[in-house]
DNA sequence: ACGTTCGTTTAACAAAAAATTAATATGGCT
DNA sequence: AGCCATATTAATTTTTTGTTAAACGAACGT
């Protein structure tokens, strides 16, 4: 099945150099030319990627951008930007729209294309399809609050153990602090120590096993995928 | 019936893992050596689910998968493949090829097992017509607003505590949080209280059992199919 | 039209589970 | 050994749900 690509850019130059590039290497391209119609796109179309322009009529691609994280059926949906060099502040303002990644103009086909298949492969690595993590040789599924674990036997975890857990296994291998983690699941109002998270970690792995989550003295926690 | 598997391998002593497993769970299983003879037994044997290696000789995987999803009578064969960890290309190339799921290799027999058996459970789950929705051993019908149970007994709900049942056995095993059984079931405007739900769901449990519903704390309810 | 039953909802309290804190143990490191 | 950070266990608090009862109103039968 291919992947599916929305491109959006009132450029209809720019737009034809995208929808053919991208098409040659197999995608499945749907375009629109404003952020409004964007939108429209793809609700109907459900593109794995968009890549949108910032500068467009109608409405501009950081105002869809906010609109498409705000939509729950979009809100997964990397958005990548398409910007000139000279408007830096636009990452800025892109950044707090939700964008995942930007590529700068002039667009040169050959780095464009690879920067999307890289996304792709970077995904499927991830094997993260519906809120089912599947990593390390764990399904961690968000649907049931489950993890089924190598031997097939599956364990629900309480909702604190894992969130922990699930925020881990999404950024494998980057040792997160106990700062970052009451920040990402708690959030920003903490009224919580921060050796409790080691007492979740410590039930989190008496549940699921030792070799997944790792300790760095003095860092934090780290989900291992190796 | 059994359910038919047909598993694809040139490597035989994989082969004989698989057959020797998937027999022990009661499927009906064939296999064979390559794509080529795969597809050939497939077109006789009908499976209901092929498991497939992806470097093989004669055709590989890949290639076996794209013929088989662009062949009439075989495209709704779901397609899992067994993929070693290192060829992570080879991901992005199944799934092109129409892969629906995949599995990694070293394989470990109950981790196979569990998977195949939850792609089976999940195919029989969608019994649903007219209205009458055959899940977990319960008749749950539309129609009278009654339910059939284990023991053959049938019991008639009240509209809400109906609604609540029905809604949640159409979206097994996912957890749905109150508010979004607000929202399916009284609709937009609430004027109701959250822990109205837990009042129904204790009188639907105490008509049915106990066992089918399940509480997540912190997040919510969900039908469960064991 | 009346009384009665049934369904829905709220409120109140009990029970259970989970989250958090506190206290103590353990282990690595200089 | 002594320090430091984490692990672990136990104790406590908080949160969430279960359960019961009761109020209210609509539907029903007579």
């Amino acid at each position: 099945m291919a992947k599916k690509v929305l491109v959006i850019d009132d450029d209809l130059d720019i737009l034809e150099l995208l929808i053919y590039n991208l098409s040659k290497e197999n995608y499945e391209v749907k375009s629109a030319v404003n952020g409004l119609e964007g939108i429209k796109v793809a609700k109907s179309f459900m593109p794995d990627l968009i890549l949108m322009d910032i500068m467009m009529p109608v409405m501009d691609g950081i105002e869809a951008g906010k609109i498409i994280k705000n939509t729950e059926s979009l809100k997964h949906i990397y958005v990548i930007y398409l910007t000139a060099r000279a408007e830096e502040y636009s990452e800025v303002a892109a950044f707090d729209a939700g964008a995942d990644d930007y590529l700068t103009k002039p667009i040169k086909p050959r780095a464009l294309v690879s920067r999307i298949n890289a996304f792709f492969r970077k995904e499927t690595q991830k094997n993260v399809v519906d809120g089912i993590l599947e990593i390390a040789g764990l399904r961690i599924n968000k649907e049931n609050y489950s993890v089924t674990k190598e031997d097939g036997s599956i364990v629900i975890l309480p909702k604190k153990e894992f969130e922990i857990l699930y925020y881990l296994a999404t950024v494998p291998n980057k040792v997160q602090s106990r700062d970052s983690l009451l920040q990402k699941i708690w959030g920003s109002d903490i009224f919580v120590v921060e050796r409790t998270i080691d007492v979740h970690i410590r039930k989190v792995r008496e549940k699921i096993g030792d070799k997944y989550i790792g300790t760095l003295k003095g860092v934090g926690y780290m989900f291992k995928t190796e």
